[in-house]
DNA sequence: CAAACAAACTAACGTTTGTTAGTTTTTTAT
DNA sequence: ATAAAAAACTAACAAACGTTAGTTTGTTTG
């Protein structure tokens, strides 16, 4: 089969609604009419409205917890991998603009799920203030605050989804390299 | 009177449940539950919920618009502009934590406010580029895609709401100098 | 062709929602 | 002390909410 199941099409509109409104603001009558089915008919393909956001968020965390993982336990300079991180937040929100919203502003609603969720963040998290911490031991980064430094950063890759879909001509590889400059360069130790 | 309004007080109360869940999950009874009151009796000082949202925007919005008009017809350099918009965005966040997260995120639900609030941001956001353009081509700043730059800083300074009131030791004008150098030492063209 | 399954439907449910009306209590001002 | 004003209350409303039950329609498979 190459077309989508309806599950995933529910999830993906869904997602897309969410981002315009919010979660709470978003009812299944909104999301059945989106798809051109009654509100009821939803109930064959998904189990309830939590499970919907469920699905748009935890494999998103899932995957953003992965990948730091991989980045983090590799061999390669501390700048390196800021360059890998930038690159797999472009790649992600490039890929999933609608699902980042709810992953960062949709989470709360997530109630049984969401201590998982706190867990794989923390874990993303404590990997990204890892490597930052160990940048400015090693000499790679300007000795600023490092929470400063990490909270700049994420900040600014937590909202591209709002920026990417735009353009939508946009080229992750040329958007990847010149955020790399704007938040790197500012802290990389300069000996010219 | 030294001691605030009924009014003021459900504005604040509001905005932080607001933050907390998101406007569309907080319900006037939650509200009402939060001042040891009745949902009804709150309509003895505002006309609605939305009217809640309202003042804790509005006034913000304009605050910031304002702000950025003064800074931005001074007769600074560019990169000391900028310097100002830090400090300014440090100031709002340290002052209105709670107030800032429905700037951010429930500005969509305020309906009939809604096209005098994008007004408010379009005209932020239009100084706010002005000046790096005018930065770039006067050779103060890196020459590196302008929006790029924009949306890096902009993102960073419209969550500055989430991080800093999580240290009650925090020092507004240390934040201030630690995100400029930040920001904006990445931006500067270097001439060491 | 018929049985089995998937996916839509109608109708309704018990709650919760924002809000109004009318009344009582508390505070303020003369 | 009393009148006026402010701010709380109880009770209830119509609408909207997520969800369930039972049924019908359309498709797939032996």
């Amino acid at each position: 089969m190459n077309t989508k199941t309806r599950k995933d099409q529910i999830i993906k509109i869904s997602a897309k609604l969410f981002k315009e409104k919010g979660y709470s603001a978003v009812t299944m009558r909104d999301i059945a009419k989106a798809l051109d089915i009654k509100a009821a008919s939803l109930y064959n393909h998904i189990t309830s409205k939590q499970d919907i956001l469920k699905y748009v968020i935890i494999s998103l965390a899932e995957e953003f917890t992965n990948a730091m993982n991989t980045i983090h336990s590799s061999s390669e300079s501390n700048i390196h991998k800021l360059h890998q991180i930038i690159a797999l937040h472009v790649d992600i929100a490039h890929r999933n603009p609608y699902e980042m919203a709810s992953l960062n502003n949709n989470w709360m609603h997530l109630e049984k799920d969401v201590a998982y969720f706190l867990e794989l963040r923390e874990s993303y998290e404590n990997n990204f203030r890892n490597i930052i911490n160990h940048g400015i031991a090693s000499g790679e980064l300007t000795n600023l605050n490092s929470e400063v430094i990490l909270f700049s950063i994420l900040s600014t890759l937590r909202n591209l989804y709002m920026w990417i879909p735009k353009k939508d001509d946009v080229n992750p590889t040329e958007i990847s390299i010149s955020l790399s400059h704007i938040l790197i360069q500012g802290i990389i130790i300069n000996n010219k």
